[in-house]
DNA sequence: AATAAATAGTTGACAAAGTCAACAAAATAT
DNA sequence: ATATTTTGTTGACTTTGTCAACTATTTATT
């Protein structure tokens, strides 16, 4: 059996969510929550998409994302227009203010993992990245 | 500047956590949450652990700590008496029922990963802990 | 076309998770 | 001996998340 490699993982997994601080409700110390950067991300990437498909994309509750469009579009970062094919949905557009406030985020992401990798020389950066990017390969490809 | 690293460091971040769903709290269908699973694993793990210390592990709130350890103790997985050495504080013990939970969560847990890792051969585990291991060597003492 | 069924999103009511500051008791520093 | 710091608890609060009822529209059935 395969014991011993599963415990490794898990415990892999334990520090690694510690370490980046991937369990934190807050994303870094932004203005938005780790679902509302996703759901940011959705609309970044893919304009007019639907509520509907983020309900499927991030597996979260349709009322849910519904105070979540409430809440980003009365913080001017989306807008939502009904949509003309579907009159019972609604099409969601990401702002100017959305974009730039989406960038940040992503910027302060950098800086949060630029000073956790702070301490690495580049030679290990670049081990490092190769390791996971090894890791990666296994899970997705093994 | 070693930005290159830190997108792919960020790139592994999001698929890890999608493909171990860190971030999927229903799949949870236990009676514990996902941190009170982690503070159940350190009282496991270390008998007569502080709450002190867990804050530190986990970089939680000492107030919601608290809260997680007296609901845990009504539910008697773990109980707390106080430190001879250090009167204001409490060391904590996990119960026989705790023990009890605790192994079949893990038991749960492990049979989650067991199927995410079940397209890889024994070889190719082992190769995937080294580098785990190897990567948590970089980023704690790196 | 008329009706029934399904779907998209909103809302209300609630529960669970998490934050923050004030606090008491004990330990440590001055 | 006194001041400061540390440990954990508590109250008050906000945020996050769940669930079901509801409205409006679309799609399927007859």
């Amino acid at each position: 059996m395969k014991l011993k490699y599963i415990e490794e993982v898990r415990a892999f997994s334990r520090f690694y969510t510690v370490f980046f601080g991937i369990l934190d409700k807050r994303f870094l110390k932004s203005r938005f929550s780790l679902l509302e950067t996703r759901v940011m991300h959705c609309a970044y990437t893919k304009e007019g998409i639907l509520p509907s498909e983020i309900v499927a994309e991030l597996n979260i509750d349709k009322g849910f994302l519904s105070r979540i469009l409430v809440s980003l579009e009365k913080r001017k970062v989306i807008k939502r227009v009904q949509s003309k094919k579907d009159g019972r949905s609604v099409q969601m557009f990401i702002t100017t203010l959305g974009k730039k406030e989406f960038k940040k985020l992503t910027k302060d992401s950098n800086n949060e993992v630029a000073g956790l990798l702070s301490n690495l020389s580049n030679a290990q950066c670049e081990i490092l990245v190769r390791k996971m990017n090894e890791i990666k390969q296994l899970l997705s490809e093994g």
